[in-house]
RNA sequence: GGCCCGGUAGCUCAGUUGAAUAGAGCAACUGCCUUCUAAGCAGUAGGUCAUUGGUUUGAAUCCAAUCCGGGUCACCA
């Protein structure tokens, strides 16, 4: 990962200019990483401020006297780029010349591309999503989702070929469950018999077995039984045992049953998927992928890199590398989940070889990708340096985790609903949209509670955990996709009436500091999608693109842009709104987040 | 217990390759809609940046210790 930067376009012209200076000026050399450019703060003169302390010391020099001398250097040899400075304390503020904010107005204002990279060659898989089919995706599912797709957009953007695949665990223990209960308490009802979405039809009776178990437990309990033995012994569990291994032999019936459920799961997860604007360019079963990675077991054997205990089961020893010694293959010869994921990293990068393989895992398995990694660097797999797990944390509520036993899980299909919901309720109440016909308005409501939802999924560092608060997350005002669809939909309706002319090509007048500020900012964007990508952190956008929103709105308030003063100026801020809504809604997408004309 | 991650305003979060008085939103309070959409703008109030010590011209940011919270260390996935 790049080390982080801040957020500025124009620094990066600026930088080998102040190295050079430093160079001809004192014979002191030094690199771009040295510097640090903040941008400067309001109440001084500048655009951006080189900071001098650090070089006090080894010039022998005042900071007055360092910043004057690179100032007066900067200026003759760059007369093109910067116009002032003033030296405050230890911080030297340049002033960039109008015409560089101007020029940059002028040919990004319409440009569509702007910000986007060209082709790289380099390639990556992204994995995000990995579902079990005995239950409907909740809120957690839906922070992966959003992340893995922001991630490998912002990837596309910056010049990747990307591959986005999802892993689904169709197989196991927990599938059967849901399979043994729909034998024996459905009486073949169906999704379509019964009008309940597939996912949550089978996730129901995943629910229910859990119900009934309990219920053959008490007797056993009350014979004496523990509690972890009851739960084995409950004849509901060992028909799903005995439906496993059924399924583990390839018995017809169970396998029809299994894909039967399964596929009405899938249809369920499609529905979700369509609506959220999620979508996957390869879909991996576990069904499939389960039994791969053996290979690896004789290979890290032949290569010394395992060992086989008596038993016969085979292990790694990560103690060195301040792990423990993990088991890749169990004493029966069945593998373990840490086989099959070597399995499948070797599979993705046989079909796509990449140069980088994201995983969009919760930080619960940090250790495990570690593991992950870690045994195939040492099995030399050329791949292997390019694994990388996007950690993210996990979705709480006020009152701590979600609890499928405690019934506190955030269905994915009822958040949506209810922030539809809320969003048709509020446009209805401000009645800005009466000529919108019936479908229009579904759009709306969709655009703006997915907009809603989306933000404040992402809106958050991917690794730090969050919390949902249901009261109070679904909020259309502030720092949330609905403010920013909002501005967005204000700047149409002014480019509605007018949009920048000709004569804009010709305009070059002073920038009010609310002008100025915008300009400045969205120079920025580029750089933004940049260090937003090379951290895969979706965040830095969704706070970017708010900033943007909120700078504009107070611009607004301030001018007007339809009724300014002369036509040049009129031009000039036609030009900054058409430039802030192109990259509020460039930003918006790469959330995969739309914006409206109008709201 | 070992390892990992976190602790910033009442709440949710920015800010952490060290830099000028620590920033937003929500909630509270005050103003502002005959003028490009008030899902808005402007303002007030709210902080021992968990604690202690250290490094530094300078620490929320780096180091050490401590306290609190979470995760993980399964022949589960």
């Amino acid at each position: 990962m790049q080390p982080k930067q801040p957020r500025m376009g124009i620094v990066k012209q600026v930088k080998p200019l102040i190295v050079k200076a430093l160079s001809d000026l004192y014979s002191y050399e030094t690199t771009e990483n040295e510097l640090t450019i903040n941008i400067t703060k309001p109440e001084f003169e500048g655009d951006y401020t080189l900071v001098l302390f650090s070089f006090v010391k080894q010039l022998k020099k005042s900071p007055e006297a360092l910043g004057k001398e690179i100032g007066e250097y900067l200026i003759a040899n760059n007369a093109e780029l910067f116009t002032a400075f003033n030296v405050i304390k230890g911080f030297l503020n340049l002033t960039i010349a109008d015409a560089y904010w101007q020029n940059f107005l002028l040919s990004a204002h319409a440009d569509p591309n702007h910000g986007r990279k060209q082709a790289s060659g380099k390639s990556v898989v992204v994995e995000y999503s990995s579902p079990n089919t005995n239950k409907p995706l909740h809120l957690g599912h839906l922070r992966n989702n959003f992340l893995g797709w922001s991630v490998a957009q912002l990837l596309k953007e910056t010049g990747f070929d990307v591959v986005k695949t999802a892993i689904l665990n169709d197989r196991g223990i927990h599938i059967c469950k849901s399979m043994v209960a729909w034998q024996k308490f459905a009486n073949g009802a169906t999704p379509d018999s019964t009008g309940i979405k597939g996912d949550h039809f089978v996730g129901d009776y995943y629910v229910l077995f859990g119900v009934e178990q309990k219920k053959e437990m008490e007797p056993l309990m009350a014979g004496g039984m523990s509690k972890e033995d009851a739960e084995k012994n409950a004849p509901l569990m060992q028909a799903a045992q005995k439906m496993l291994l059924d399924w583990e032999n390839g018995d017809p019936e169970v396998r029809n049953l299994w894909e039967k459920m399964n596929g009405w799961v899938y249809e369920g997860f499609n529905e979700t998927y369509a609506k959220i604007g999620s979508d996957f360019d390869k879909n991996y079963f576990e069904s499939e992928t389960y039994l791969l990675g053996k290979e690896f077991v004789e290979e890290g054997l032949q290569k010394g890199v395992f060992y086989k205990k008596e038993d016969g089961s085979v292990w790694i020893d990560l103690t060195a590398d301040g792990l423990d010694e993990k088991l890749v293959l169990r004493k029966d010869g069945t593998s373990v989940y840490i086989t099959q994921d070597l399995g499948l990293a070797d599979e993705k990068f046989k079909e796509f070889h990449y140069d980088q393989s994201i995983y969009v895992i919760a930080d619960e398995q940090n250790y495990h990708m570690k593991v992950l990694k870690l045994i195939l660097q040492k099995l030399n797999k050329p791949y292997a340096d390019g694994i990388y797990h996007l950690s993210y944390g996990l979705v709480e509520l006020p009152t701590g985790r979600m609890k499928t036993r405690e019934g506190t899980v955030v269905d994915a299909d009822d958040i949506i609903e209810e922030l539809k919901k809320v969003a048709r309720e509020k446009t209805e109440e401000l009645g800005k949209v009466k000529d919108f016909n019936p479908g229009e308005l579904n759009e709306l409501y969709d655009t703006i509670a997915l907009g809603a939802l989306k933000f404040f999924l992402l809106r958050v560092d991917p690794k730090k955990k969050m919390v949902f608060n249901p009261e109070d997350s679904i909020d259309f005002h502030g720092f949330t996709g609905p403010f920013i669809q909002y501005t967005h939909a204000r700047i149409k309706s002014i480019l509605r009436k007018e949009i920048p002319g000709p004569a804009a090509a010709k305009a070059s007048v002073d920038l009010l500091p609310k002008e100025k500020e915008l300009v400045v900012l969205l120079e920025q964007y580029p750089s933004v999608v940049e260090q937003a990508a090379n951290e895969h952190n979706p965040s830095a956008i969704g706070l970017y693109v708010y900033d943007v929103a909120k700078t504009f709105s107070s611009f607004l308030n301030d001018h007007s842009v339809l009724h300014a003063d002369s036509e040049e100026k009129k031009q000039v801020r036609l030009q900054i709104s058409m430039l802030a809504g192109n990259v509020i809604s460039a930003g918006m997408a790469l959330l995969g987040i739309r914006v409206p004309e109008r709201m």
